[in-house]
DNA sequence: AATGAATGAGGCTTCATTCAT
DNA sequence: GATGAATGAAGCCTCATTCAT
C-alpha cells in the first residue's frame, strides 16, 4: 500500500549538507521560517521553491545547497516541528515522574492540546504539507520517543501499577492524539474545544481507573 | 485561517451538471472509479486529468462536461465517499435504536473501524487527496448527519439518559473517529489494531457509565 | 564502457506517438526542420526546447506530445537523416547491380561523398548533435542496411568473385565512410577534397584488384 | 560555417597561467585526471566544475585559477591528449626513418590503431567532449605535426620515391585515421577489428605500390 | 593563495484547460 | 456530443561563475 510514494524513483528526503558555518545556520533557519510563512500564507499548493527563496532572502541556488528538492524541505520542516513537540512531551513526562496517575494524564492532555492549539494555523499547515509524502519514518520516530517517555512516566506512578502497561499506554496516547486532531479538523469553537478537552480528560481517567490492576 | 484555500480562486466545486441519463451515470461512475484507481496507483501528485480520462475510457473533453475542473472531481469523489460512510453510520444507528448503551457504543466503533479499515489504501488515498483543499463544508456536512444520527440513537437508549447528551455525543464521536484515524496513521499491525479497538471500546464504555445521569 | 549513457536513468528516446492526422504530420515535420535550423544557427549547445518550438511555430507543449524529451528529438532527427542516407546508398547499389566492380566502387564513393558534402554544415551539425548520446542503435541499424546493400551489390559483380566477400565489403565501407568523415573534420579545401576523393578511389580499386580471388 | 561555435562568446580557451611551480603542476595534473575520470564516469553531460574540483581534491576557486572557464579545461585536456598522440606518431616516424615503405605503413597503422584502442573509453570520452567546441585549431595543429613527421618519413624511404608525395601522404593519413575512427564507432568486435586492421594494411600497401613513381 | 557559499539566469518539462473538427 | 491536439504559464532544478572571508 502507498507504493506510489516510494515507487516512482524515491526522491531523496534527507538534507544535502548540514550547515557548518554560522552564516549557513542562519541561512537554513531563514529558509525554514520562510517555508512556514509561505505555507501559512499560500498553502502547500502554492509553495514554490522560488517563493520560499524569495521570502527567505536567499537565491534558489542557496536553497538547493541545503535541500535536494522541495519535498525534502517540507519534510525537514515537519521533522523539526515533531522534534520540538517530542521535546515538550518528554519534558512533561519528566516533570510528572513519580506523580499520581491522574496528574499524569491531565498533564499529557494539557501539553498536547496546547501544543497543537497555540498556533492552529501552523498546525494545520503542517498537517496538510506532509499529506502527500511518505512521512512514515517521521511518525515512527516521533511515536517511539513519545511511547518511551510516557511508558516510563506511567511506570513510575505512585498510585498504580498496570498489568498491561504497554497497551494501556498505547491506547492513551492514540486516543489523546487522535481526538485532538479530530477536534481540530472539525473546527470546533473555543468553547466547545474546551469542553471537549474536559470530557477527554474524564474519559481517560475513567479508563485508567478501570485499567489499574 | 486557511483562507488561501478558498481565497485564491474560488473554483466551482459542484459538478457541472447532474447526470440525467443512464449513459451519463455510467460515465460519471467510470470517472470516479478511474480517479480512485489513479489515486491509488500514482498518488495525488500524479493524478492528472489526462490519466484519469484515459483510464476511464473517455476523452478529457468529456470529463470536463461533468466536472468543471480537477478540484471539483476530487472534491466530488470525497463527497461521495463521505456520503457512503454517513449512510452506513445512519444504518447502524437505526439498527441500534432503543438498544442498551453498550451495544450502541460497540456498534458505532465497529462500524467506523471497519469502514476505515476494509480498504486501507483507499482510505489513505482519500485522506491525502483532500489535504490541500478546503474540505470544511464536506466535513461539516458529514458531521451534521452523523451527529444527528448518533444523538438520536443515544437518546433512545433503554438503559440510560444523559443530562448533557450533546457534549457526550460529541465527545464519543470525536474520540472514536480521531482514534481510528490516528491508529491508522501510526500504521499499527493488525494484532495491535485489534487490541486497540478493544481498549477503545472499554474506554468509551467506562466514559458512558460515568456520564450517565 | 560508456555506461553513463545508459546508467543514469535511460531517457526514453523513442517518439511518444506517431502523428496520425495530416495536421500532426505537418507539425512533426515543422519540428524536425526547426531543430535542424536551430542546430545550424546556434549549435547543439544552444538548442533549447523553447527555441525549437518557437522556430517551428508551435508551443513547447505540442513538441512534447511527439517527443518525450529533447534528446529524443535530436535522436529522431539523426535517425531520419541516416534513413535518408541509407535510402540513397541502397538506390546506388541497385543501380550498379551486375556491373563491373570498378563502377561499383566509384559509385559508392561518389554517392557517399556527395551525400556528406552537399550540405556540409548540416552534416557537421548532425555529427555533433549525437556526440553525447548513445547512438549505437542508430549506427547499428544504418550499418546493417548498408552492409546488406553493398554486399549484395558486390556479389553481383560481373567481373569478379571474392573469396572473403564479407570482410572485403566491411573494409571497403569502413574505409570509405571513415575517410570521408576524417577529410571532413580536417576541413580540407574543395580542391584538396577532390584530389582526396580521387586518391581514395584509386586506393580502393587497387585493394579490390588485390582482393579478387 | 559552424560560426556559432566561436561567435557566441569567444571564450578564452588558453589556460590562465602556465604552472610555474612544482605544486601547480601537480594541481593541474590532478585536475586533468579528475576531468577525465568524471568524463568517463558521468559523460560530458554531467561534467560539472564542482564535480571535477571535488574529485581533484581542490576547490572550484582554485580550478578557476588555472582555467578561465569550463570549456578551456576540456579544450586543454584534448590538447594534451592530442599532443601525446602526436608525440607517439613522431616517435614512430623517427624510428622508421630510412626504412622500406611497407614497414613505414605498417608501423603507422599499428601505432595509431593501438593508441586509439588501448583505452577505448578514454578515446570515446574525448571524442565526445570536444563535439560541441570549435576544435579546428586543435585538429589543425595536430595535423600539421603529423603531416610533417609522416612526410619526412616517407621521403626518406629507401625503396621508393613519390612524384606526389604530398597528396599521397595526406591520403594515407586521412584513410588510416578515418578508418580507425569509423571502426571504432561501429563498435566492431576484437576479432573483426583485427581483421580490419589487416585489410587496411593491405589496402594501403596496394595503394603505395601503385603510387610509387 | 585557497575556499566554498551564494548567485540567478535559464533549461527542461508538466498539465489544466480550451476549442476546432 | 465527443474528441484529443494544441496551448503556454509556471514549476523545479542545475551549474558556471564570482567574491567575501
Amino acid at each position: 500500500m502507498d507504493s506510489h510514494l516510494a515507487a516512482r524513483t524515491p526522491p531523496p528526503l534527507s538534507p544535502r549538507k548540514r550547515p557548518r558555518q554560522a552564516r549557513a545556520v542562519v541561512t537554513v533557519d531563514a529558509i525554514f521560517e520562510a517555508t512556514l510563512q509561505v505555507l501559512l500564507a499560500e498553502g502547500m499548493r502554492h509553495l514554490t521553491t522560488t517563493r520560499v527563496a524569495e521570502r527567505a532572502g536567499v537565491s534558489v541556488g542557496t536553497m538547493y545547497q541545503y535541500f535536494p528538492n522541495k519535498q525534502a524541505l517540507v519534510y525537514a520542516l515537519n521533522e523539526r516541528s515533531l522534534e520540538t513537540l517530542a521535546d515538550r512531551i518528554e519534558a512533561t513526562c519528566r516533570a510528572c515522574h513519580a506523580a499520581p496517575v491522574n496528574r499524569m494524564v491531565e498533564a499529557l492532555i494539557e501539553t498536547y492540546w496546547r501544543a497543537k492549539t497555540e498556533r492552529p494555523e501552523v498546525t494545520r499547515a503542517l498537517y496538510r504539507s506532509v499529506a502527500e509524502m511518505d512521512n512514515t519514518a517521521l511518525i515512527e520516530s516521533f511515536a517511539q520517543r513519545v511511547d518511551a517517555a510516557t511508558t516510563e512516566m506511567l511506570a513510575s506512578a505512585t498510585d498504580a501499577t498496570f498489568t498491561d502497561l504497554h497497551i494501556v499506554n498505547l491506547t492513551l496516547v492514540t486516543v489523546i492524539f487522535g481526538t485532538v486532531r479530530n477536534a481540530f479538523e472539525r473546527g470546533v469553537s473555543d468553547a466547545v474545544s474546551h469542553a471537549l478537552k474536559q470530557q477527554l480528560l474524564e474519559m481517560c481517567l475513567a479508563y485508567m481507573q478501570a485499567a489499574m490492576a
